[in-house]
DNA sequence: TATAATTTTTAGTCTAGTCTAAAAATTTAT
DNA sequence: ATAAATTTTTAGACTAGACTAAAAATTATA
């Protein structure tokens, strides 16, 4: 009932994978993913299939059996209770949790994952704003959207972003941007889709491209 | 700078090991703490002492280097915060934190480490009674003494335990001896070597194998 | 639709860490 | 001090997880 921490390390991979793309996902995408060159992947494709952990077709790609999703989303379920202890309690920025949860999120115990989650009092999201499964593996599903998609003048607040890069994270720092800041959209820029930005305390001007990165909920 | 898995547990064994007996460290000793066989051991007396983190002389034995000393410390810091975290606040009893701690002592990260001894107020000791490493790595020798030394009519407090299995834990836990708790020694029983005992609420008698695994300072 | 480009798989190799079996060194006992 | 017992090391092999290079399958292009 328990994996390596390079399998658990693949099936968040495939997880994540299949929920950007449609249909089984392919080897290139997870040797990415993962940082490993696609013959290895096709090498832990063969033997997580063989665990009834995958579904595995020569070619095809994969796609997570149900046993595998579980898996997935209890190492998903600890990485996301682990940022939020490091942001919440140990004075971790946002943009400094993640290589650390990627350790943690190995560690095996029952107990312990559950009592975190009670520490932190069962959180709901993770610091980027990603909803936490609970010990059932059930995950509410997020109806957030992305900033660019936002309507003038539709008030929203940001529950998170697409990109996790440390760069990212910390232009948003700067600008103050962060979970929970809420964010109005003036006006769009016609000509290279760059957005006029009120917030509480400002307003600013960022780039189609930011927006792309940052989700909203509206309010 | 940075030191495998199975490394920092040879590491740690060594050290634990070194405080035993005295000179250097044998073969079959480690062996035994890290569950593998000598020749698997000799293997990696050897990788460590290439790495200059022991000096190693075949047939003779290892001892820790200035590097590997440190190391090993900053492990059993690691070690014992854990251990102290998962006491105080995520309910687990001193019997249960050892197997999840052993694994957690291997996350690398110092802000991690840091943030936790702050997060925990800089503790002194862990729940078993044992020093905690600061970040330096010193740590505060103990002179504690088994309770089967202690002089009839002389208080002492239970600061630890020699012998971390569940079982006998989960008999102190029993009979109400824990961290903390004061005892004082009514009589000798000369015929078998048992204890009676005086603690703040009853008297009880243990054997002298109990008495030569626990831990006391005089108060 | 035939060819080119790309993706995926196979085959064989490598490393870390372990093992077993046998040889060598050391320690203990006679 | 020599033989017996024990400990340690060597030699060779295994597994998980990765790699490279080449073959095979698939997809895209002309």
């Amino acid at each position: 009932m328990s994996h390596s921490l390079s399998k658990e390390n693949y099936l968040k991979a495939i997880f994540h994978a299949a929920q950007q793309i449609k249909g089984a996902v392919p080897t290139t995408a997870i040797a990415k993913k993962v940082g490993a060159k696609p013959s290895s992947v096709t090498d832990m494709f063969r033997k997580l299939s063989a665990e009834g952990l995958l579904d595995y077709q020569k070619y095809k790609g994969v796609s997570l059996t149900e046993a595998g999703n579980k898996a997935a989303l209890q190492v998903i379920r600890k990485h996301r209770l682990w940022e939020s202890f490091l942001v919440k309690h140990l004075h971790f920025n946002w943009d400094e949790v993640h290589q650390v949860a990627e350790q943690l999120e190995h560690i095996q115990s029952d107990k312990l994952t559950n009592e975190l989650d009670r520490f932190l009092d069962f959180p709901a999201r993770d610091p980027h704003g990603d909803p936490i499964p609970n010990r059932a593996g059930y995950m509410k599903i997020s109806n957030k959207m992305l900033l660019v998609d936002l309507d003038v003048d539709q008030p929203g607040v940001c529950v998170g972003v697409k990109d996790n890069s440390t760069e990212f994270l910390q232009y948003l720092d700067k600008r103050n941007i962060g979970l929970g800041t809420r964010l109005t959209v003036l006006h769009h820029e016609h000509f290279d889709g760059s957005l006029h930005l009120q917030t509480d305390t400002s307003t600013l001007m960022i780039s189609s491209k930011i927006a792309q990165n940052i989700y909203v909920n509206i309010i």
